[in-house]
DNA sequence: GTCTATAGGCCGATAGAC
DNA sequence: GTCTATCGGCCTATAGAC
């Protein structure tokens, strides 16, 4: 089992391009995420995946040296997109509350598309016996959310409008705040469909709670 | 596949004793237990199984009729010890921070045990396919600590403790609190294995941001 | 490059001897 | 009850024709 399955060498941005352009090329990654995601690593043979992409095996081999060649393959280039835009965390800030909500909200939005639910079951699962998976999610994901908020609050803080003796701390517990109850439920597949007012009601609470632990009374 | 795989008909107490008599029995279903937890469900092989039970495959199967009833006894006998004794919520509480990081220090270091992680990265992995496991987990685990927990609140509440708008979200939130950083990581077999200070901090900071959230100042 | 065909092995499950 | 031996099938991966 290739032990660095995620962190591999990045091709130039050329390179990606030349060989994503292989029409067969793109059938097999398309249809390998698609089915990686909807039943994990296990429950996906090679067959179904030459099969769903419209090739023969050997073509598929003839792309990816193996089953874990191709599962890294797609992690590592279809599990990094998150939705960090420049303009979420503003300098300056006029109404933490909202602030607070509308960097809530979109992160939990992204978080419970089904796309991102999949990607963490499988990194979750496969996490003991793919140990850079779990790195990989993690350092693409809630890390660089992590990181930007982290420097955000910092700002916050500098400017008087936040009291945070442990940001690293607090950053995790807004981003738990935002994981508890709708997304927990999600991620185990529980119904019912969260509500959009589930969700609003989440992102409120959790906006609320951590002003009152950690906004300045000005 | 065996829809129904988990909310399965109780033996009574006799006959369940009598069947987990059989030391063969009892081999195959510790085996099944030890290799399911540690490598999921798909990568465990009846064959290897049988092997590390001492028994032959045919007598494992003489037990159990498929894989999935095998996996389906595992989860449903194995996955309901959750540590939730009579006294960990008191009636009368004088040190309201204190109890909340005893009951929130106990749940947390029950969810960081290696057999907990086991069976939440299975039930999130496989609920996908297995309705019932998501279900199950959260029956028999987080919902059983959040119903106790929430009437616990409820009841400080009437003692004028706290002031609680919705009481099942902020039960949903001090356990999210409590799954902040440390679980987070380890939930994806992330190192370092978590420091008993590591963990001391996040119950404080769990106890302190909730109270800061709710606790009436008198 | 892409195919068909198949190797070689492990899978879940079973028949039949004892 | 428990074993050995084995089935048919699907698995990953490859050889060889075109």
């Amino acid at each position: 089992m290739d032990q660095n399955i995620v962190t591999q060498p990045k091709c130039s941005e050329a390179d990606a391009v030349t060989a994503e352009m292989s029409p067969k090329r793109r059938q097999v990654v398309e249809a390998a995420e698609t089915l990686f995601f909807a039943n994990g690593y296990g429950a996906v043979s090679m067959d179904q995946i030459a099969r769903t992409a419209g090739v023969s095996k050997a073509t598929l081999y003839a792309y990816f040296p193996s089953k874990d060649a191709l599962f890294a393959h797609i992690v590592a280039t279809k599990g990094a997109d998150s939705p960090l835009s420049c303009d979420l965390f503003p300098d300056d800030v006029a109404d933490l509350r909202a602030t607070l909500e509308d960097i809530g909200g979109r992160i939990l939005k992204f978080m419970l598309l089904d796309r991102t639910l999949a990607i963490y079951r499988i990194a979750l699962a496969e996490s003991g016996r793919f140990p850079e998976l779990g790195r990989a999610f993690y350092q693409n994901g809630p890390q660089q959310f992590a990181t930007r908020f982290q420097t955000w609050l910092g700002h916050l803080q500098s400017q008087g409008l936040v009291k945070v003796p442990d940001l690293a701390l607090a950053t995790h517990q807004f981003m738990a705040l935002m994981r508890c109850g709708v997304f927990f439920r999600r991620s185990l597949s529980l119904p019912p469909e969260p509500s959009e007012l589930e969700i609003n009601q989440t992102i409120a609470a959790a906006a609320e709670t951590f002003l009152r632990a950690y906004a300045v009374n000005s």
